[in-house]
DNA sequence: ACATGTTGTTTGGTATGTCAAACAAAATTT
DNA sequence: AAATTTTGTTTGACATACCAAACAACATGT
């Protein structure tokens, strides 16, 4: 019924980006969009032709870019996804926030509908205090077991266009 | 001073699915490792190359399979992820075993040393008791809250091949 | 030993997502 | 309004990862 059998991480990075881009600047443009995805504006003219195609973005030719209604559904699933586990990460697990809005932005393409709803349950009960996890916070900061999965976060979206956006506008 | 700078998702989910199998049967094959990665042994063999020219498998030409001892390191890694994942998905979050795999595998390659260690202490204290976290099951299952955002596994490996190793060999 | 079947490799093709650089349109300056 | 700058688009190229199907090697049965 609905017909789209789920987004690529590069389509959900467009769509999110351009969903916070809009939310301050009411227009689009392909340098914003590129600029803040850290790619070239060509790639971007490429990859909006297919987000056009699938009804989530309108794109005038030299002109504005916006998201249709459907688009902005799918932009705000994933910006839930983002801050869920951010909040997680740093609320929950103790990461200082750099960190873990780099992990969030990775992690936010790779959690299904179950599992974003029991971090979101995990959330709430941890900011009401019914669950308590302060132990966490002892357990020092980022010990690194493992010295040979060197896994640096892969998302194209640099770290400063999370903490811009989810930590008051900043230019 | 280690040269290596990421492996794909890909490259990560051959290891892992060489290492299990390796485990198992103690020599690799090509067909073996094209149904547990639900790809056709030609791209098995194309990837193999790959593998091999970053020193992480030795590949016989019709012959066997082996990762090499950095192989294993980075196989055990993605393993080390998967199961802390896995774990915390089951035992922290409540959600059911198959549905705990599927994300588990996807999530393994979106997590930095930094919060999968946190993760790791997470389940720890949650396994001695330290912190107890019984409410989250209590919150039904899967509700799904995002019509939306159908976002499925994008796993490559099948359910199937997570299962019949982590609880015990099956056939 | 040789015919058959299995397994492994190569080849040619596809789809994504990217860049650099050529080119086109729009906006701004003067 | 013409020149210049900025912005947007197209083109050609590349890397990854995949498939199908042709082909090569190996293994076995009789």
């Amino acid at each position: 019924m609905h017909g789209e059998e789920g987004l690529s991480t590069t389509h959900e990075m467009y769509l999110k980006v351009l969903y916070r881009q809009q939310m301050e600047n009411e227009v689009g443009r392909v340098r914003d969009l590129a600029k803040g995805l850290g790619v070239t504006p060509g790639t971007v003219c490429a990859v909006l032709k297919k987000l056009e195609h699938a009804g989530l973005v309108l794109h005038d030719h030299y002109g504005t870019v916006k998201l249709t209604p459907a688009g902005i559904r799918m932009a705000e699933c994933v910006v839930r996804r983002f801050d869920i586990i951010r909040g997680l990460l740093i609320e929950v697990f103790g990461l200082d926030t750099g960190a873990a809005e780099v992990d969030a932005c990775t992690m936010e393409h790779a959690v299904s509908p179950a599992t974003i709803n029991r971090m979101e349950s995990m959330l709430q009960l941890v900011r009401t205090g019914e669950i308590v996890v302060q132990p966490l916070h002892q357990v020092g900061p980022s010990v690194s077991t493992c010295s040979d999965c060197e896994v640096t976060g892969t998302c194209q979206a640099v770290a400063g266009v999370e903490r811009s956006r989810s930590q008051g506008k900043r230019s």
